[in-house]
DNA sequence: CAGAATATCTAGCGGCGCTAGAATCGGTGG
DNA sequence: CCACCGATTCTAGCGCCGCTAGATATTCTG
């Protein structure tokens, strides 16, 4: 049976590369950029290739996607630890939305099919939402729909910065006056 | 010179024509269907009658923007009027932003040339904003920060509700939420 | 080593935004 | 009234897109 190991292992190597070309290319030059025709020649293969492994263009970037769920999650863990949990848990947030511009926007701004709040939302993105809520602090009245709200705030942030309709430049003010609404003291 | 005014009339006529064809196109199944072939066909002219009007389908796209901007400043100039202005000028802006989904896609979410905050930045579009500055109140620190602040949870409340990211049924918890942790008590 | 099964490719479909050049229309001077 | 001419509009086509059917090549099996 380790003949089909090997191709296993070499599916899945090619799966990687496929969501790595997809993920570079993005990067470089904008998720319209990202045809299948380019991808097929970064990964020298033919189209149909691409077909094998993805049900088409939509689920390879819902492939890169799930991993951006699954690194945000972490980010927003690893900041809920410190101190002054709720300005690091938005820092970490807007850090990694303007680090991985195409990521967040695979994950975020483009359509999708993906259920949010449901039974089928993916568990890393499930465990993000978690932690802006448990951010928030123990006696909240609302705890879901504030965390949903600072969710809405910190997305606007990501995104108007994003295409420039916000300037770049007042980020740290904008997440100190955030950070100052959204504690704990009321 | 009456047949040149007669001339110019039938083409700021059809202007208007190829706009709202594309809004009522776009309402109907999304901007992604609005084609320049789908959209000739309608107004029951060939293809490139359009690009005597339109640069292009952004320019198009971004002309609906535009008198989306004017509606939204003139939604949020009357909604500023009464009491409990902070309140109403959210209500309205999230209003807007749920009654005409495509035409504030377009606005916002669509990729665009136009700068903001900017000289360049359309007179309606500023006029919005500083409605946005004044619902907050005199004598805040930061007046243009928070207010940027507050259009991007409003945005974001807006997106994220359009996308199905964040449940409808929230919203007006959401709203009294917001309103409440912005609001100039502190 | 032949044949079956799998993997991959070539070639093509219909549709996209956009445009060059042909055809047609409408106003004008003889 | 008509022939011309400029403006207007159309036909036809370019190169690209996502996607797929069917041919071809490769790999494994008996």
């Amino acid at each position: 049976m380790s003949i089909m190991e090997r191709k296993e292992r070499q599916r899945a190597e090619r799966y990687e590369l496929i969501l790595n070309t997809a993920l570079e290319l993005a990067a470089a030059e904008g998720w319209e950029a990202v045809t299948t025709r380019r991808l097929a020649a970064l990964i020298e293969y033919s189209q149909p290739v691409l077909y094998s492994h993805f049900k088409g263009k939509a689920d390879i970037m819902a492939a890169v996607a799930m991993r951006g769920f699954e690194e945000l999650a972490t980010g927003l863990k690893i900041a809920a630890g410190g101190s002054a949990a709720l300005r690091a848990v938005c820092a970490a947030y807007l850090d990694f939305a303007a680090s991985r511009p195409v990521v967040y926007e695979a994950m975020f701004v483009l359509p999708t099919q993906l259920l949010f709040a449901s039974e089928e939302t993916p568990t890393a993105l499930r465990a993000a939402f978690d932690a802006l809520v448990a951010a928030l602090g123990p006696d909240r009245e609302d705890p879901v729909f504030t965390a949903e709200l600072l969710w809405s705030a910190l997305h606007g942030m990501a995104v108007l910065m994003q295409s420039g309709r916000i300037p770049a430049d007042g980020a740290e003010v904008r997440l100190d006056i955030l950070a100052r609404e959204f504690s704990n003291r009321h």
